[in-house]
DNA sequence: ATTCCTGCAAATCATTTGCATTACC
DNA sequence: GGTAATGCAAATGATTTGCAGGAAT
């Protein structure tokens, strides 16, 4: 019942929000920008509009629901917080995500705030390149 | 004589172009943004479109001349890619930007990269915080 | 002279906002 | 029933583009 992740957010729980936290779930491997989710509503038969998408995944973004990222290319795309910390490899030919977490970096990381005298609150890390095919 | 640095990259020599690569590299330790580029054309009485600046930064991205970065809130930035290779880290603040190359990082990034089978091309890393008052 | 460049204004794209209506508790 | 949320359309902000006139080789 994610009902429930909403009302602990304090958000009240309305259609558009159980529905959209539903979709990113459901789609917890991919990494859906405000237009793939409106898109998706339609699809569902949800009448849902565009700005309402945007809404919603700004007050998650602040409820700590859900991340938004940056990547390329003009659209905020957004993924569950649930699934834990992790940066970003990205194609830059065929737009592919994938993932990873490397302690060794993310220590470096804080260690590099610290000697910059910073009080880290987030980072950003993506890798951009090609996906070599795999030799099958 | 940045002029040959143009013709180089197979760019005309211009007087927009010469006049937005002597900007960059007179603030050269700063990020601009198109923005704050055209501010400073008109501050010294040049007359340039902002369309123009855009241009002419696009195209310098695409010659390797200059780096473009997204940080946060709306506007791009640019900076000289002559100064090497380096990662920032903001203060969420006050928009502060210091730079800083970890070679423990780097390597780690790269070999990353060869364990997901990716041809890597460029990599973005930006450490978000807030800068400690520093005790006087 | 020819081709590439520029300035301006209008166009585009992603995202935000005003406001009347509607849905939650 | 009252307050907060939604949908639509219009507004915004950053960046791009079409086009006529201008500069560089």
């Amino acid at each position: 019942m994610e009902a429930n992740d909403l009302k602990k957010a304090g958000l009240k729980v309305t259609l558009p929000r159980v529905r959209i936290l539903e979709l990113l779930e459901q789609h917890a491997d991919q990494h859906l920008s405000a237009e793939d989710i409106y898109r998706l509503l339609l699809d569902n038969e949800e009448d849902i509009g565009l700005a309402t998408v945007y809404r919603v995944l700004t007050q998650f973004e602040a409820a700590g629901i859900v991340c938004r990222h940056q990547f390329e290319g003009g659209k905020a795309v957004f993924e569950l917080i649930s699934k834990g910390e992790h940066d970003h490899i990205v194609c830059v030919k065929t737009g592919l995500v994938e993932e990873f977490h490397d302690p060794v970096i993310f220590e470096r990381i804080q260690k590099i705030a610290e000697e910059h005298e910073f009080e880290m609150t987030d980072h950003s890390l993506v890798i951009f390149g090609i996906k070599r095919k795999s030799k099958a």
